[in-house]
DNA sequence: TACATCTGCACTGCGTCAGT
DNA sequence: ACTGACGCAGTGCAGATGTA
């Protein structure tokens, strides 16, 4: 069907195709009997009711996982107000945990290595590492990272947006990416997945935003900002791991609500289609 | 001095809106 | 209905600046 929405359509530029009313009306489709299309939208309806339902779902397990993360991460006034004794925990500059955009890395033997446009990158955390180029075709003017790395969106509004990453499965566990991409690596001092969280968290984007840098339309957080935010984290590596655990989870179940919207939406493409081959093959020319 | 990093900006691709 | 202007998101280049 597709095709013919581009076949039907053109305009001055290759690249601004348009599709005006008289077009549109010319391209030949086939009209089940109106017993037919109720029937169809029926069935289409229902599985739209239930998307809905499933996106509801996520944005509450989202909501959840926010409040989880704030109560086993609190902020340093946040914690100070709870009147808790704060001898196992710490308060850690990021620059202390993390090397900043650290040396590219070496060439591979193959050479092959991951790319991370910014649409690789999720606003949930997760990564698509399907694209692979040569490292000589990248290693310059784009920022390098391994696998333990972690990516943060500087520019607005992916920033803002939480796009960011704990980078692992890599080609050859080397990637390169956009060149609005930090890299964070960790020293080993604090567990990479909690350090993932913290950059995930409300209190680092909000004070991000607050603090970015540049024109109207190309602000940036700046590496100086990074080095210097403080966040308060348990001393002690299994306490560290615990909460990492509580938090991956929540992130899991939003994820398979995720999971299943796409698979929702995949089905009804396909049901459409069959619905529309059916009646195309058995329409009467 | 060479290389890395930062930052502004041109550009692409897409959408929206207002004027004709 | 049609079109030009403009905005937004993202990419990548290039000059300025920093650093080993």
């Amino acid at each position: 069907m597709q095709h013919l929405l581009w076949a039907y359509s053109y305009g001055l530029a290759d690249d601004r195709l348009r599709l005006y009313f008289d077009d549109f009306a010319a391209i030949p489709v086939v009209i089940p009997r109106f017993e037919d299309q109720q029937r169809i939208s029926s069935k289409l309806a229902l599985w739209d009711k239930a998307a809905q339902v499933l996106e509801k779902l996520a944005a509450n397990s989202r909501a959840e996982k926010r409040a989880l993360l704030h109560r086993l991460l609190p902020t340093p006034t946040h914690y100070a107000s709870s009147g808790k004794q704060a001898k196992a925990w710490k308060l850690f500059r990021l620059g202390d945990v993390v090397d900043l955009n650290p040396r590219r890395p070496v060439m591979p033997e193959d050479g092959r290595v991951s790319f991370l446009p910014m649409e690789a990158v999720s606003e949930q955390g997760r990564v698509d590492i399907s694209r692979e180029r040569q490292y000589q075709d990248v290693c310059t003017g784009h920022p390098g990272f391994s696998d333990g790395d972690l990516l943060v969106a500087k520019i607005t509004p992916c920033f803002e947006n939480g796009k960011g990453a704990l980078l692992a499965g890599l080609t050859n566990g080397v990637g390169f990416g956009s060149t609005e991409f930090h890299v964070l690596r960790p020293k080993g001092m604090i567990e990479p997945r909690l350090i993932a969280q913290v950059l995930q968290s409300r209190e680092f984007r909000n004070r991000g935003a607050a603090e970015m840098e540049g024109s109207a339309g190309q602000k940036r957080i700046s590496a100086d900002f990074l080095r210097s935010f403080r966040f308060l984290c348990p001393m002690d590596r299994s306490e560290q791991l615990a909460i990492c655990d509580l938090l991956d989870t929540a992130d899991q179940v939003a994820h398979m609500y995720d999971l299943a919207i796409d698979a929702i939406v995949v089905e009804k493409r396909a049901l459409l289609q069959r619905v529309m081959a059916q009646t195309a093959s058995t329409a009467v020319i």
